[in-house]
DNA sequence: CCATAAAAGTTGTAGGATGATTGGTACATA
DNA sequence: TATGTACCAATCATCCTACAACTTTTATGG
């Protein structure tokens, strides 16, 4: 078998350092990076081929320069940057579709293989839920709610479902703090969470996949009223 | 009205440039740019500028470099290269999940919103397989049993969803095209394409999932049986 | 204390020099 | 002819220095 010389660049060499200092929060999202001159000392590189490392990075959406100022951590995911330029062009309801679509697969898969740990979790959003909704605290509540779809979401245990999903739902946030600030009861979104809960518990697969959909119409519903106004 | 002052650093300005030369497709794919010094000339910037730029498009899997040769096109889109370096770490069943939840999804909006010219698509390409089937061309065979998926997740009308799912079936490629290849008879995936087909005919959006759905756990089985081997 | 100016720190852009790799050409040799 | 070698030209890779532009901090004068 016969296999690819891989001779990678400098450049490409100090790009991928730098991926992986921000993929494991050594760098942390807001924080500045060291000024080019204590870089270039320590990747032991010119500053040529560290700002040609930097742009890549900056381009890809994980850092933003800033002149003047320094260099800053933006994002640490690629796909996330890639996925929000393309988001960008698409309308809500669109984005909102897809990320449905891999909810409900995310509620099947959940139902079948989720752990004791998992079950633990999404309980515990729950009672975490019901607190801030006796409260009326609405910005805990709407935490609370898209914690408990990502962590279904994450008892399917598909990384890649995992990762779309979630920076989907970032990308949404703001339209999802709107609606569910502007919905007149959470009872009903309580009903879901129970309703999902308890199919997955129960492992069963149609009823997750059912629940979830249901929601779906109900947003649905909410953005086509919203539309039409 | 006071307007912001878009001040886009050179690189970034030059970058854009290039997306959208590579994007219209003035610079094909596999073909040549010309070299810095020309191109430092056209965009009017220094080399370091005009590298940084370059690299940048590079990284993010738009263009490739080759010392002594030159730099080439090597994509036309950002999404689909920061996919494929995710889909590298993701397994191939967690990718084809996703990609199934994509299409299940794309045949019920397909149910829903089908049109004429769609119906007339599916229909051409259902044939065009029939008659690859009936001269056991099996590579043309598979180029329309792909076509068919892809039509099906075009009429869906979400051009995110598209765009997700073509990116993720080229990724597949190989693989599916192995797949198929294996398939000891064609009647199988025939019927498919004809009950799906039906299903959006008559806007059947539940039957349409299920057969889709249907497809999946074949494959699962599929690649179940390969990972035992 | 505050406003302003100066200074220092940092990224942006330019231009030049050298090294490394590739592709092609010419030529000698078997 | 076929093959291997040496050489040359084109091209990207890396490094270096210098200065401009912008931001932040510090110093200064009232």
């Amino acid at each position: 078998m016969i296999q690819k010389i891989n001779r990678l660049s400098l450049v490409e060499q100090v790009a991928e350092q730098m991926e992986q200092l921000i993929e494991q929060r050594q760098w942390k999202v807001g924080e500045k990076l060291p000024p080019e001159m204590e870089l270039m000392e320590k990747f032991g590189v010119s500053r040529n081929t560290l700002r040609e490392a930097i742009r890549a990075l900056v381009h890809a959406g994980l850092l933003e320069t800033r002149q003047g100022s320094g260099t800053l951590v933006r994002s640490t995911s690629v796909l996330g940057a890639a996925l929000k330029r393309h988001v960008k062009k698409s309308t809500m309801l669109e984005t909102l579709e897809v990320r449905f679509a891999l909810e409900k697969q995310a509620a099947k898969m959940a139902a079948e293989h989720r752990t004791e740990e998992d079950l633990t979790k999404l309980e515990a959003i729950v009672s975490e839920t019901k607190v801030a909704s006796e409260k009326k605290d609405i910005d805990q509540f709407i935490t609370s709610d898209i914690e408990f779809h990502k962590a279904i979401v994450q008892a399917s245990g598909n990384q890649l479902l995992i990762d779309l999903y979630e920076h989907m739902t970032d990308l949404l946030y703001s339209f999802v703090h709107d609606f569910l600030a502007m919905q007149p009861s959470f009872q009903l979104e309580q009903g879901l969470h129970l309703n999902v809960l308890d199919a997955i518990q129960k492992q069963d697969q149609a009823s997750a996949a059912m629940y979830v959909e249901n929601d779906m119409e109900v947003l649905k519903d909410y953005i086509s009223k919203m539309t039409e106004e």
